[in-house]
DNA sequence: GCGACAG
DNA sequence: ATCTTGTCGC
């Protein structure tokens, strides 16, 4: 994808929870929850996993027809880890190997989904939002459980949703991918609004909860395609 | 002060 | 996230 990301744009970390979420704030003054994105070719999906018992950060991002969601490339990046996993923090932790992978993939997305929240956090700056604003792509949320919200009981059926609270706010959606199974939490990242992520994320879910592309970049970044 | 807490 | 096979339910 060029030579354009960048790959520094999250600081080392020098164990300053303070520091970091004075980032987040900053950082989240700058996202666009707006519909001003190109026609959707290319779709990509990006996830993270860990080999050598978490010492080693292994990132997957996967390109898709945004129209068959055929699967046309897969990279993997590998960085040493940084830092533990602190809740609402997650971005400093996963971010750099992400945009490793973004960069080897051969061609710039239209759109990117993370595995994590986009604005569903306490400040507004999930891993979904914080991998749009430093690289201005568009991107939305797909997390599989809640960092922060609360919500109403959701319907049963594929399609079905409520809007998640917090703090006298909508700050996404959870939503049913698929019959009976437990609901995604979708929330816009950067360049996407409350409205089309949903719609985006539901477009994407063929067969199963997750939709095809991070699925397979889940696959991909956990090793789950080579054991059985 | 206590409990919650994406991956 | 990760350690891990079969198994219960739709």
């Amino acid at each position: 994808m060029k030579h354009a990301l960048p790959t520094d744009a999250v600081p080392a970390w020098d164990g300053s929870v303070a520091k970091a979420r004075a980032l987040q704030t900053e950082l989240a003054a700058k996202l666009r929850l707006v519909d001003d994105r190109p026609p959707l070719r290319l779709i990509a999906g990006v996830d993270v996993g860990f080999e050598e018992e978490g010492a080693v950060t292994r990132a997957a991002a996967v390109l898709l027809d945004a129209v068959t969601l055929a699967p046309l490339a897969e990279v993997i990046a590998r960085l040493p880890t940084r830092m533990p996993y602190i809740p609402g923090l997650l971005s400093f932790r996963e971010l750099p190997a992400l945009l490793e992978a973004l960069e080897q993939l051969p061609a710039t997305p239209d759109l990117v989904f993370v595995d994590g929240q986009g604005i569903a956090h306490p400040r507004r700056l999930g891993i979904a939002s914080h991998l749009g604003v430093v690289t201005d792509l568009p991107t939305i949320g797909v997390a599989k459980s809640i960092l922060v919200g609360v919500h109403q009981d959701v319907g049963m059926l594929r399609g079905d949703r409520v809007p998640l609270h917090y703090q006298d706010e909508v700050i996404g959606c959870v939503l049913r991918s698929k019959d009976k199974v437990r609901p995604l939490i979708i929330s816009p990242g950067h360049r996407v609004s409350m409205q089309a992520a949903p719609e985006l994320v539901l477009a994407c879910c063929t067969k199963y909860r997750l939709p095809e592309p991070t699925r397979l970049a889940d696959r991909l970044a956990s090793r789950r395609d080579r054991r059985r």
